[in-house]
DNA sequence: GATGAATGAGGCTTCATTCAT
DNA sequence: AATGAATGAAGCCTCATTCAT
């Protein structure tokens, strides 16, 4: 995470700093994003940048907190209101608010192919950790809700559904990121709709079938 | 693919190319394989490299086709034997090869996460193309022959299908090479029945819910 | 040597400074000596480093001048008191005092070592040229007294006498340095004992042999 | 050590690689000599120092290293032919040689003193350690042949016997490398003779005082 | 056919120091 | 009297690729 020093800046700047990190880092993957072309983008310099970060990894992890943040807010909330009828629906709205930040900023569309390409270690200690840990949670409290309420089935190791729905969703997001720019807003709805589905008939009970 | 000249190389030294290439970039990923490092372990000389390979991408794409053909053996013809009857279960037959292939060269499990790897050109044009192309048009069958049998859901974009079922499969991949090492023979077992059990519930006609 | 405002601080907070300084200088030598280190450590800031010293140099050279003060007190008195009699039994004396300092400050042993650490220029010319005339001095005065005594040679040019001393002295320190942990009560002073030896051997008058 | 192809280059090409560290190193230190400036007057590119050194470590080492076996010529030979009659002498006589070597290339007489800046990780393992080691073996060999003899002391910790002695080498290298130029032929045997008394005085056994 | 020496751009990072506030 | 953000040169090192032999 950054050093503190860097929430204290002019958030106009913190912005142009992660903005420019973040389509260099969505843009090419981690190995080849490089600081040199982040910072002349930013237009700060070598030794502002590490005045703030760390070092390269935790200026991206930085990045990918930052809009991971953006990206779930109200997630947790939510869901105390799913209920058994509308479990799936509920899924499906939540897809909407991802589709605006992405209307607002296109390019922040390769974000999550990037954060495929991140050195494992990165995802599974550090700072980034946290992040991965939380959608983790996220993924299992839902789980679990479905669960609770019936509509998702008890066996499956626990692991592998979170993983399942990451990969999924990951999936998902790449989908997007190719071939959103041909997309109407009904085709993404149907997109959604179809993907939500594809989560309902992995999770649901067997004897549902 | 790598220049004509590196066909009537000794299959000895052309095989030792391939593992000492497949080795570094399995276990590397994409930029951190190093060509030099590549070269040593296989004891060949910088020119000889380049003397058969256009370049770095030329040859980790022959890599992931020599690999990618020696997975796909008998996967095609397997395909006309399917049945209604037998057809998920045919499908988790197949995964029996890769199992052995991994048993003989461990090292090639880290293979299908560092796929994902690749920088997307890589991935949508030259040679790989090929690759995926022919891994996609091997799931395309398989997804018409399961609607031919009438135990596939024919309302599914194919596009879509058959990026999923790669994505499904790359989790399949990704989440052995993490846990192999734990598992018994039986875990194994289980643990791809479960996943065929997955293709079914997102390929399985509607009205079969 | 530090700008007069130096002085005018709070003696906690000069001690703090040049204890933090003195650390990092010690247990890294000086060119691995980082500024930003030693002023997080002190908790003071880039500004406030440089409204006091000079530079890094000047810094380094306040800490030694700092340390060598504390480590010579008493050393011109206890010249006077020395007799032919006890010469040597005084100088090993001598070496009580700094093992009681570096008993309450290990960090301290390393001192002597980082100090051979220094670019030649700083030792000199500048302010540590004083550091080290101030001990040359001493050796010199230490000299003329034996030779005063008649228990030490006067066939010895000054010069090669002092820097014997000196490298001798730093010969011991940095023995101790490496050696100390493991060392009883006694072992030390049977190795000063064997040190003051060596003095004695290498500036007893010829005659004496 | 530097890879064997180091070894096989032209020798001309290989000593101006030695000659600019060389220089470089014995004028600076270890942490202020820079890889950039060697390689600039070397003349030769990055890349193809990091094709012949591991890194600046090993190009260090190797310097040194080199310059070490030119300086220990004959060292072993000497040994065997030392008796009690002429052993200080003796001792004398194998100072010529490096004054033969720094005549030839002043800018050597660094050396000694810049070997003392190295980081002690540096010393103590890896391939210098090798040197380290036969020198310290030498002095070892000539304490024993020393005691053998009946010339010299046995109730010295051999380790500090030879700390000792390689220090005292140091301090005569390193007040050489400060006076030479002013000194004469007759002055620097004069040097040389004193210091071997020095050692004597050292090493003599305690019943001939 | 094959070698391997050589390149040099570019990678990330550290650091002492300055200066507007 | 003090702050701390910002600089940018310089540090070490890696790499894919070329080319004379």
């Amino acid at each position: 995470m950054p050093l503190p020093r860097f929430e204290k800046l002019p958030p106009e700047k913190r912005e142009r700093i992660l903005e420019a990190a973040g389509r260099e880092f969505a843009a090419n993957g981690y190995e080849n994003t490089s600081m040199n072309r982040i910072l002349e983008t930013a237009g700060i310099s070598k030794g502002a940048a590490y005045y703030y970060f760390e070092d390269k990894a935790d200026l991206i992890a930085t990045v990918i907190h930052h809009h991971w943040l953006e990206a779930a807010i109200g997630l947790h909330e939510a869901l105390e209101h799913f209920s058994a009828a509308d479990f799936w629906d509920r899924l499906a709205d939540l897809y909407t608010h991802p589709f605006e930040l992405v209307e607002q900023a296109p390019w922040m569309l390769g974000m999550a192919e990037a954060v495929w390409s991140l050195p494992p270690e990165m995802r599974e200690q550090g700072p980034l950790k946290r992040v991965f840990d939380e959608a983790t949670e996220w993924l299992r409290a839902f789980i679990h809700r479905g669960i609770e309420l019936g509509v998702v089935r008890d066996d499956l190791d626990e692991g592998i559904a979170v993983q399942l729905l990451m990969a999924l969703d990951g999936i998902h997001d790449r989908w997007l990121a190719r071939h959103l720019s041909g997309m109407t807003r009904s085709d993404r709805e149907e997109f959604t709709r179809t993907f939500v589905d594809f989560f309902r008939r992995l999770l649901t009970p067997e004897r549902d079938y």
